[in-house]
DNA sequence: GGCATTTGACCCAC
DNA sequence: GTGGGTCAAATGCC
């Protein structure tokens, strides 16, 4: 096929997946039923390995995980020709496997008052596997990988490193997706069906809609999609800075905070929970930087931009700059959190 | 006993 | 050679 054919047959499949990112979006503030989340997701699969076939030189037998896994730069940069028809390739050894995983990292404030040492746990169990001095940082740098490594092969990792400036705050990341995260225990567990009421009928993007406030942070998202390259192509991931989530496993978007205690709900200003900690803590920072988030199938992690560029292809780089919510920012505005 | 943490050693990319 | 990341044995806790 000419190179042309190529770009042109790349580009058309780039615009299949950005609408179905997009419808994705949509379906996220309907409540989708499983199915209709199953098929959307096949829909995003198709054309990743559409994709896949048409840079890489074809060989799409590969672990869905892996599969994309290989959408995404580590280092959130796009990889040159070679690196990616390995990626499209193999992806049998460990090694090759967590080089490729999706990074993105989250500034979290520990409230002084919630006598944590670090940031609390997330819905996952880790465990620690090491601790390292880094050169030039005060505090070490903890590693801990999914407990379910061994038995579900899940090789999600995170490292949690202390700012030197504020020991209040860690700096967390993340590397890889949970292939755990359906048979996790610790997962949420379903919401009450008043919660999922309440959930459905106010939906994050309804709620970006209607609030001038919400629908500012929609615009201030950057996606950057250009397409430079094409074999980066993660499947649909909105992301809402700090304040909305879609959360995986779930089939709706709600507003991050609402999955703290109850007891919480009137506390809401500036607080900030971190989709990576559980709801015993609040990060009291709106900080989320999310850096060369690659994303996987469930990781559910959005962009909302839907001004951009034609494809949502390339690196797939999500620059999402810090997002500061006002501290007088109406919390409490009918439907927000109740 | 099972699971988590600690920590020195090892591996590998730069 | 150096530093970051991971491994795995030892140890602790429940």
């Amino acid at each position: 096929m000419e190179s042309w054919e190529m770009q042109v047959l790349a580009d058309e499949l780039a615009q299949g997946m950005e609408k179905a990112m997009q419808l994705r979006f949509h379906l996220c503030a309907t409540s989708p039923s499983e199915d209709e989340h199953l098929l959307l997701q096949r829909i995003i699969s198709t054309f990743e390995k559409a994709l896949c076939i048409l840079k890489g030189g074809g060989h799409v037998g590969v672990a869905p995980a892996a599969a994309h896994e290989s959408s995404i730069s580590a280092d959130g940069s796009s990889r040159s020709d070679d690196t990616n028809k390995n990626l499209c390739k193999d992806y049998g050894e460990a090694s090759k496997k967590r080089k490729l995983q999706p990074t993105w990292t989250e500034q979290v404030k520990v409230n002084s008052g919630n006598g944590l040492e670090g940031p609390g746990d997330d819905k996952y169990r880790w465990r620690k596997y090491g601790q390292k001095d880094i050169l030039g940082a005060k505090y070490p740098r903890s590693y801990y990988r999914c407990t379910y490594r061994q038995g579900r092969n899940c090789w999600a990792t995170k490292q949690v490193q202390r700012s030197d400036e504020d020991p209040t705050v860690f700096e967390v990341t993340y590397k890889g997706t949970h292939a755990c995260k359906q048979f996790n225990d610790a997962a949420p567990q379903p919401e009450s069906p008043k919660k999922q009421e309440l959930q459905s009928n106010n939906s994050c993007y309804d709620q970006i809609e209607q609030n001038p406030m919400l629908s500012n942070y929609r615009s201030n998202l950057r996606v950057d999609t250009e397409v430079s390259d094409i074999q980066e192509m993660p499947p649909a991931y909105f992301s809402f800075p700090s304040t909305f989530a879609c959360h995986e496993g779930e089939n709706d978007c709600y507003p991050i905070s609402a999955q703290a205690d109850d007891s919480h709900l009137g506390a809401y200003s500036p607080l900030f929970y971190s989709p990576a900690t559980s709801g015993s803590n609040c990060f009291s920072t709106a900080t989320y930087q999310m850096r060369d988030y690659g994303g996987h199938d469930s990781t559910d992690i959005m962009s909302a931009n839907a001004s951009t560029n034609n494809s949502p292809i390339g690196g797939m780089e999500f620059s999402i700059d810090p997002v500061h919510i006002d501290p007088n920012f109406p919390f409490n505005i009918p439907g927000f959190f109740t």
